[in-house]
DNA sequence: ATGAAAGCGCTAACAC
DNA sequence: GTGTTAGCGCTTTCAT
């Protein structure tokens, strides 16, 4: 058996409560019998029962982050930042991944609420039935954060101007000279699908620029799909100076193709891709990027959640907050003036 | 208040144990009332409280994932590997990332064990101090798992041969005709660390080939000390005809530097890395590498662990268990003959 | 087939 | 300053 708070107590000839209050530091417990006790507690080496302490302060002091994939490192790196900005409030957080699976999605949900998370940070899906569901749980008393932007839903959001990020990235090459401008990344289904996409679109509407060079292909984000994509648009020959990729990996896979068609990164083609992973100074030449301040929006997140829980309040009696970080440009060396 | 047991029962008129046993299906309640009690359940929108269900059963079933960092993406895959595993036995995944810090690494794990994980997987820091907590804690009953070579210790290790990986692919690399091969990685600290510069020197010994060639470098691996370290070499004229580096992340690195050396790779330099990433094929060319079998790993770990939970078993009565897994030279393009 | 009661380890009124 | 008591939500003997 374990030890107990109720063993230290018995040894002691002290009252459970006793200890319990000698072991948080109670003013009112002697500092000798504090001490005693602690000393004891050391001895026999006991460990404090989370799970006890829980059922009783209806309180877990942890969070639960559920998100699409911890490999491909957006999620990575947001989910270490999360965790770094939960434990300063000495939270602890569950990372849920759900291979970008509705129905996986679903189950860890449930777990996190029913191993009673006290808040959610959701990077959705985006099917709807699972928003709803969160919706659900927020009304019923746990404060859910989104991660994304869907419109009309009544929970919290930390998300990001994707759409007026994208359209800095494509001034920044139009400013360059670029006029031939292509777009690689998947079908625009969910919201930074689709914002990103509009901005690249809004841009080249506003500007009479290159809409033809729209390249969206079907699948998850992956280097290998940004790869075949870059290699179909230039054996068409509708060969662009360059190329934005709906995020850093298919920049990757941009990249790649460029090179092995016997062109240049950036003297043929530049290329530019979103989310600023840490793997951008990976790609040679050093890949420039709208960066998601992935950092800010973690630490937003987790304040938000943090507020909602010390209020002990979901949305219902309040109106949910709509926070909007905006993505920043990092030059580096994938993009030049165009070669002609 | 959230639902619970008692409102179902009251307002059912049955007994608290009724409804419990109703809601597991319990064949000795009758099928109408188990219908009713779930109907029920369902309209007021129950939702079983884990931790009071813990509490009691002395089983959480969940298992904590001790991890360096989440974002170099070894420990991504890994971790999604585990949660994967893990919840086919219908266990849940509580990840820690400790940042590389072995002080945070102790945090971490204490945490884990106050909410009760019914047992733990660490790649560990491999700080004495946390490995000799970790031995403990086996002793007091919580299962461990560790995933680094370290000997002379009392828990079930799932590791690496990480020096016969890197022997083969030397093997490989002087069977193409190399002679002058270098090593850059990190200072041999970690066991993975130890044992892959060993197998390269090994190797080196065996074959009286270029040891002079071994370039170490204080600080983690990433991408930009692969690079600095590689541009470092060539400047020095102790131009390798490959490379052989410590992981992906740093091959990475090297082949950046060589590219803006002017050089090619693999015409002028051969590069190999090591762990088996996805993005090895992000790189141009794509990176051959000494793949961990991660999922492999990953899976035996996880049936280990629950065979230690299930046997209520930790360390002391049984021995210790020694998997040891064989990495796989995975052959991409990223080598070729050497030049002259 | 169902109920009553005890208890998991801890906390928090309330007493003295 | 310390003890008593009740109870968090659930499971599990032991009755009936």
């Amino acid at each position: 058996m374990r030890v107990t708070i109720a063993d230290i107590a018995r040894q002691l000839n002290l009252a459970n409560s006793t200890v319990s209050r000698a072991l948080k530091d109670d003013p009112r417990i002697s500092t000798e019998v504090r001490e005693q006790v602690k000393e004891l507690a050391r001895q026999l080496g006991y460990r404090p029962n989370l799970v006890a302490r829980s059922l009783v302060s209806e309180r877990t002091f942890s969070i639960g982050l559920v998100i699409n994939d911890i490999p491909w490192s957006f999620f990575g790196e947001l989910a270490q930042h999360i965790q770094n900005a939960a434990e300063s409030y000495q939270y602890a957080t569950l990372i849920y991944s759900s291979g970008n699976n509705p129905h996986k999605e679903r189950i860890g949900i449930e777990s996190l609420v029913a191993r009673r998370s006290d808040g959610l940070i959701v990077s959705a899906h985006e099917n709807m039935e699972n928003i709803h569901l969160l919706e659900q749980l927020s009304r019923e008393g746990c404060p859910v954060i989104l991660l994304n932007n869907i419109p009309a839903v009544s929970l919290d959001i930390v998300g990001v101007d994707n759409v007026n990020g994208n359209r800095s990235a494509m001034q920044y090459l139009a400013d360059l000279g670029h006029r031939r401008i292509a777009y690689i990344g998947p079908e625009p289904v969910k919201s930074f699908e689709v914002e990103r996409l509009a901005g690249y679109e809004q841009f080249c509407r506003q500007f009479q620029c290159g809409e033809e060079l729209r390249m969206v292909f079907t699948g998850e984000a992956s280097p290998l799909l940004g790869y075949k994509a870059t290699l179909s648009l230039l054996e068409n020959n509708h060969t662009p100076t360059a190329v934005l990729a709906y995020n850093d990996i298919i920049a990757l896979g941009v990249i790649r193709a460029v090179w092995e068609s016997g062109l240049r990164v950036p003297d043929d083609i530049s290329v530019v891709g979103a989310d600023g992973l840490a793997l951008c100074l990976t790609a040679y030449p050093p890949l420039t990027t709208v960066a998601v301040p992935i950092r800010e929006m973690a630490v937003k997140a987790v304040e938000l959640l943090m507020q909602r829980i010390q209020a002990n309040e979901s949305i219902g009696r309040t109106t949910p907050a709509r926070i909007q970080l905006l993505p920043e440009l990092i030059i580096r060396q994938s993009v030049s003036v165009p070669r002609s």
